[in-house]
DNA sequence: CGACTAACCGAACAGTGTTAGGTTAACTCA
DNA sequence: TGAGTTAACCTAACACTGTTCGGTTAGTCG
């Protein structure tokens, strides 16, 4: 079948098929002749709209990036500290499966980057030096990132009656799932508002 | 070559080597044959020690975190705190090729758990609830990994030319490797002590 | 000495990302 | 309208990956 009336591809729909698979299936279970196939097409077809795999999966974590709102610092800088962790914060908990991609490629990130540009010359603006301002951005970075990763890998399946014996102090509450997430988002809200507060 | 009269393998060289191997050239640098080919063997051979390279990259991991110590919580629970946490970041950096590894695979690692019921009971004897005492212990654990992760990844490439121009508001400093180092070790004390004391 | 196990090897399987070369539809321009 | 070019797909293959099967032999135990 070549060339169809209408192209099949596009680097938008590979995206977003893509993102729908990791999603649904964990980064693991994405390899481009399974999103090809989701597509409708060969394998091979892809390398004429995606230069490479890493290529494709940098896109999809800049365009997640990208919706991270950083514009809340008009208040007061440590409001605008919360509000931009809880921003990038819901940003990966979306689409929690491609956080490890995430945190393993570079943090030099072009989205990033330009949020965390911002973020340093609001600290700067409100009296830190450059130094210190660099720092307390990282740091908020260490509670989103150690967050999503977290909540990403807490699909326990230890079994709740041994758990008990070998850790007794545990609370083993948390192994219910629901109760894993909403733990998750208050020990992030902790966390946040520790860090935030102690400064 | 079969049957060698005295053992080429054990699990113990197996690990040594393979570690030796991610350190040197990371994650992705350790196959099945490269490992093999390193300890004199063919890659099969592995499989009579080694139950699966998943396995093997968990024992290696085990390893690792078990060298992490809690044993801090003599004096006050701040103190306590700070001394966990330090030591699990000079447990992850020694490694930090395997970070990625452990941050992906699930939390709930026998040595992390352990260690983490210790921490956890501290907390409880210091007057906190059970589920403020687990929130307090994954907060910690968010900067500590969070900044094991950022360190890895900060093996920045960009030009600092054009990175002054896009990002005028962040210092271009942290670019140097020796300075990112030291950087990254304030980063982790600035969040370290900012969290602790906003408890 | 014979049986058995433990340790290694060669070859293969199914899967991965990626590339080269081919085929044909759609577009461009005289 | 017709020729030439480009763009979009395909098939086939390469060099990998983790892992398993069946074989071969050295060491060990009865």
């Amino acid at each position: 079948m070549p060339r169809p009336s209408t192209p099949l591809l596009s680097p938008d729909r590979i995206r977003s098929v893509a993102l729908a698979i990791i999603d649904r299936d964990g980064l693991d279970g994405l390899s481009m002749r399974k999103l090809a196939a989701e597509l409708g097409v060969q394998a091979a077809s892809l390398y004429g709209h995606v230069r490479t795999k890493d290529q494709l999966l940098n896109d999809i974590a800049s365009s997640i990036l990208s919706t991270v709102d950083v514009s809340g610092f008009t208040v007061d800088w440590r409001e605008g500290l919360i509000r931009c962790a809880r921003s990038y914060r819901a940003a990966l908990s979306s689409h929690p499966n491609i956080v490890p991609f995430l945190a393993y490629g570079p943090a030099g990130r072009e989205e990033s980057l330009q949020r965390l540009d911002l973020l340093h010359g609001a600290l700067v603006d409100a009296g830190w030096s450059r130094r210190e301002a660099t720092m307390i951005a990282a740091g908020l970075m260490y509670i989103v990132f150690g967050s999503a990763l977290s909540s990403f890998s807490s699909g326990f399946s230890s079994d709740p009656a041994d758990y008990t014996d070998r850790y007794p102090h545990l609370d083993r509450a948390h192994l219910l799932p629901g109760v894993a997430r909403e733990l998750d988002r208050d020990s992030f809200e902790l966390a946040l508002a520790a860090f935030v507060r102690g400064l």
